[in-house]
Formats: C-alpha cells, structure tokens, sequence
DNA sequence: GCCGTCACCTGTGGGC
DNA sequence: TGCCCACAGGTGACGG
C-alpha cells in the first residue's frame, strides 16, 4: 500500500515519461474513482498539458495548464505506460490518452483510489488536503504536540491520523515505533515533550530512508506499474523474528490495523 | 469534540 | 476440486 515514501517515488518516475504532453482524451471505466461529476472532469482535462506533477502526503497532484487534478492510490493504485491500443488490464479504470501515442492508465485491483478535480491555484487550501497536517519533514513540534498529548488513543493509531502528520500508513507507523522502541498501545498522554520531538525525528528519518531506497531502485516502470516496490528494509511489518533481539515479531489488531511489534524490544510504554 | 465501527472493494488463503 | 468465509487496509461517514 503506497505510503508517502512510494508517491514520491511514483511522482519522480511518472514526471520523466508524462511531463509536457496533452491529454487527448481520457476514458473512465470505472466511474466511482472519480469523485464529483465524471463529465466535467473528462472535459476538464481535455486538451490539457501535463504542467508538473505535485505531491502532499499520499496524494499525487497532476498540475495541468488550467486545471488541476488530485490522485490517492490509496491500496493498490498505480499508474501504467501502455502504448495506445494495447489491450486494457482488467483493473485499468481511468485511461489518459496522451499526444506521444501512449496512455497514462490508472490500474487499481480494489476500486479503492479516487481522483478529483482541484482548483489549480489553491489546491493546498481547498478539502481535501486542507484537513491534511504537516509532513514529518515539515512537522511543527507545537502542533504535533497539541495533538498527541492530550489524546487517550494509542500512538500508533495517532501515527496514522493524517490530521497530525500526514504520509504515514501502517507499515510506517508499524516502523516507527519499533525504531523508538515504543509499544505501539502507548496512550498519547503518556508521551512526554522529549518523546514526541523525537517521534517527529523518527518518522521523519524512517521517511528519508524510505525515499532514498525507492529513488535508487525504481529507474523505470516494470511489468507491474510504478507503485514504489522497495519494502526490503522492514524491521518489524510482516516480519517473523526482531532483527536486534531474534525474539518472535507479535501480531496484534489496533483499531482495526494489523499491529507488529517485538514483545522485548517494545516494552517502554511511558 | 472524541472515539469506535462500518462501508467501500477484490484477491488470497484456510477450512471443510 | 470447489465453495464459503475471513481478512487485508486508507479514508470518510455516521453514531454513541
């Protein structure tokens, strides 16, 4: 599932093939992955140039010559380079047609990723990504700490509230408190200053490094899509045994999220 | 305002 | 082999 790390990775990729060129005509196959109304949007984009390709938190912003459009993969989002005229994917929902004879296809196996329509000049201010809080990169401790502090709920699940920090997804967040060496059912409370400074320093590392492994392994497209593939570093996501201790990974179930962490390493609860 | 639950989806894997 | 069902998860809506 594309977290921050592999929408940036996807932005970067996608940018070197689509940069520059028109939108002929797009084909929605699937209409609910647009939201509002599919017409206007299809019309909207039509005979538009592909300006530059934004990105906040796990959304991608394509930025057109008058228009503006926003893409979250969500689980299993991602986007094909096809010559025009290859036989469509039964999952490929939203077909860009572009000038250079090759179609920008959205491919989405769950149906769950949505695209909308955006105001170009004010995206950032606008719902949805105005309810988004800051980037760990860019993460404001005063805010951050207004947050955690005084919620009851476990910090892992605050890690994925993306009103407090935005980018962060479960294998992330999963990460993360293994690298603080924090028991992901840590009530927010019970952080203190010290703790939440250094959770902001945290994910924004573990981010960093995210980034930097996806930028030297995805060069191009492969049979699959860019969706970022590089979760080769994982110390505790879908793992078996802790890579500092070799004590069994637990499994648990947090609001719903499959929870992994090390029953020794994790013990600080704070 | 805060928090928990559910719906949206389909592929996968386990159990029978 | 084939069928059924639980499960995976990001987000928004809804209800207590």
């Amino acid at each position: 599932m594309p977290e921050l790390p592999e929408v940036e990775t996807v932005r970067r990729t996608l940018k070197n093939f689509i940069l520059h060129q028109e939108i002929e005509s797009v084909e929605v196959r699937y209409q609910k992955i647009i939201e509002g109304d599919v017409d206007l949007f299809q019309k909207a984009l039509t005979h538009q140039h592909i300006v530059d390709i934004d990105r906040y938190g796990k959304y991608l912003i394509f930025i057109l010559d008058d228009y503006a459009f926003i893409s979250h993969l969500r689980m299993e989002g991602k986007y094909n380079i096809k010559p025009t005229g290859t036989p469509y994917n039964k999952h490929d929902h939203v077909i860009f047609h572009l000038s250079n004879d090759t179609d920008l296809r959205y491919n989405d196996t769950r149906k769950f990723g949505r695209m909308m329509l955006v105001d170009k000049d004010n995206y950032r201010h606008l719902p949805p990504l105005s309810k988004l809080g800051q980037e760990p990169q860019d993460a404001k401790f005063e805010d951050v700490y207004e947050k955690i502090h005084r919620s009851s709920l476990p910090i892992k699940t605050l890690l994925l509230d993306q009103s407090i920090l935005t980018g962060i997804g479960n294998i992330y967040a999963n990460e993360i408190c293994f690298r603080m060496r924090m028991d992901p059912r840590t009530r927010g409370k019970r952080l203190s200053k010290k703790r939440i400074q250094e959770l902001i320093d945290v994910s924004r590392q573990v981010l960093d490094e995210a980034i930097k492994q996806g930028g030297t392994t995805i060069h191009s497209f492969d049979a699959n899509g860019i969706h970022g593939l590089f979760q080769v570093e994982l110390d505790v996501h879908e793992q078996k045994t802790c890579s500092i201790c070799g004590s069994d990974i637990k499994k648990i179930t947090l609001n719903g999220r499959g929870t992994y962490y090390c029953p020794v390493c994790q013990k600080r609860r704070y």
